[in-house]
DNA sequence: CGATCGGTTGCAATCGTTTGCACGCTAGGA
DNA sequence: TCCTAGCGTGCAAACGATTGCAACCGATCG
């Protein structure tokens, strides 16, 4: 906690002006080699370091990035984060992270907030409502959406409709013809682009697809187990890993066998889906690379470009013990 | 993406100085009611926002606080995080967040920087050396450390003393008298803190401690399996959740029984514990409570105070199916 | 020897906001 | 009527840095 050491100071006690100091600092060229040298030295020994607040009002460029995310605790925003944080910081960015708690109205107030304090924002799967969105995109920065497609913005997103058909087609090869899907949040653009995606997929591979709601966690697939169960589906597709996982538990509480009786895969592949019981099928897609392509968008935005085309990233099916070949008969089975 | 609209535009278009409109804008009881409503009209007509930048300049208080996590995909940091932020921005103040990917010297980097930008830090479950620490605290802002006692900064942490007894008494209680405890990143404090305080727990006991290194991941769990397996112990208490899944995969893959054969415990309890096979016995921590308590720590200190004694939070046990009694004989089995 | 030129350096303005201080106006008392 | 008190307002300085421009230096050239 000592006192801070301004520009005016290292400037005393080099015998300079601030100008001079400043500018050796700087790595200006119209400086002297020699007193550049000296001066970095005086500051090295007084231990300056530069007020970021001044300068960066002076220079008026901030270098801080905006982002929200709808839940810090949820691993796949984990790993966007973690992605772009990589990235921005090589670029000498910093990160202004907001949480909004999957609540839309408190994303906006987010978004207004974090406006003031950065050049750029990061929508990462907005739960933004239409009306929101355009608010956001009116905002004097520029806006890149992870996860939501939007016009006059920056996009990246996982590619669906490919992810939607790895899993349907994997299900199909084994001889499945019901499946469910338990679904997300509703304010969630991705959960709309997998229902509509898995739909007209079912459709071209004349599956029948059923939907139920569902949510975003644990709690939200192992409570809709005995809807599950009552369905004719064979195979049940989850929003994400946690649902699945979830849903695997009240499977397992309740003695229907995976995936004898009943297939389960899901998307996102999180590193907890590998050790579940049974390890669960699921989409594995590159999480942090979608942080980094953001980053890269809004580079190319900042430097004055117009915005690229979407980004769109392809997942991997990882084929693991929860799913398998569709039970004969329908199931018949007390509540 | 519009132009700025600055204090002097609606001081022009009022008809009043900028000292008016400053004034006005922050609620000063200088200024005539009429005069501040009319402001306020017009500043909310051009869409005036004040420049953050420019005015936490002004000002010179930073309303940012910097926190650094090992990393950003581990739920109980994100937790931290969460409850941490929800303080903060109730505060009126911001996070700026770094990861240091588990590695000391990233995270002297990252203080470093943070530090320019903030008006107090927050290192969480810090992996600084005692070194690193220092410098940390020499900086001119308060420090609080979650999950790290130190002197002259502010400490919030779980209460492993009492974490570790609960633990090692629960599993006395069903039998065990040889525990093998797999540990975490070395740069961890707190898995020196579960070591230390499960050592002395334990000769309390009389029971019997082994340790080997793990980590703090699911694969660090899983490839502990086989020394698992070999050592004599008939309950194993890992460094975290994640650990422990992965401990049970292992298990599980290899045809031991849980919880006939072998026990598992662990600390923490993040969500998916509950849903792993079969649920695991877990030290629940209200990790939301250490970000909101940090925060506490932060303001008061903030507010010219002394540093308050160090916030310890005790943990409760959630029993679960992972642990039950000690079989009767060692176990034979080939590798 | 004086003018010029290139290379360094310092002065001073500037970014947008807040705030101490002084000023002007009105009203009330002497 | 004049002085004063008090309220409301504006002027200008300040925060700490950057940067255009002018000034200064010694050296070189005519």
């Amino acid at each position: 906690m000592a006192e801070r050491v301004r520009l005016i100071d290292v400037a005393r006690e080099a015998g300079t002006s601030v100008s001079t100091v400043s500018r050796a600092l700087n790595g200006s060229d119209l400086i002297s080699p020699e007193v550049v040298a000296h001066v970095r030295a005086v500051a090295g020994q007084l231990g300056y370091r530069a007020d970021k607040r001044a300068q960066e009002f002076k220079l008026g460029r901030p270098l801080t990035v905006g982002v929200t995310v709808p839940d810090l605790t949820n691993p796949f925003f984990s790993e966007v984060l973690k992605g772009l944080n990589a990235a921005a910081r090589a670029g000498g960015y910093r990160l202004l992270i907001g949480e909004s708690s999957e609540d839309p109205a408190e994303e906006l107030r987010l978004v207004d907030e974090l406006v003031d304090y950065s050049g750029a924002l990061v929508l990462c799967s907005s739960r933004l409502t239409r009306a929101g969105l355009e608010k956001a995109l009116a905002q004097p920065v520029p806006v890149v959406c992870i996860n939501r497609t939007v016009k006059n913005a920056g996009v990246v997103a996982i590619d669906y409709r490919a992810a939607s058909r790895l899993l349907l087609e994997h299900l199909t090869g084994l001889g499945h013809r019901r499946v469910l899907y338990v679904g997300g949040p509703a304010t969630s653009w991705s959960d709309g682009e997998r229902r509509r995606t898995l739909r007209r997929t079912a459709r071209a591979l004349d599956v029948t697809l059923d939907e139920i709601d569902g949510g975003w966690s644990g709690n939200h697939g192992y409570d809709a187990g005995p809807t599950v169960l009552h369905s004719r589906a064979t195979a049940v597709i989850t929003f994400n890993d946690l649902v699945g996982i979830g849903l695997l538990s009240w499977m397992y509480d309740n003695g229907v066998e995976v995936p004898s009786e009943l297939s389960v895969a899901s998307y996102d592949d999180i590193p907890i889906a590998a050790y579940s019981r049974p390890p669960l099928t699921s989409l594995r897609n590159e999480r942090a690379k979608l942080g980094e392509l953001a980053w890269e968008q809004l580079t190319k935005r900042l430097a004055g470009a117009d915005w690229p085309a979407p980004d769109l990233l392809t997942p991997e099916l990882v084929v693991r013990a929860s799913t398998g070949p569709a039970r004969r008969r329908a199931r018949i089975r007390a509540s």
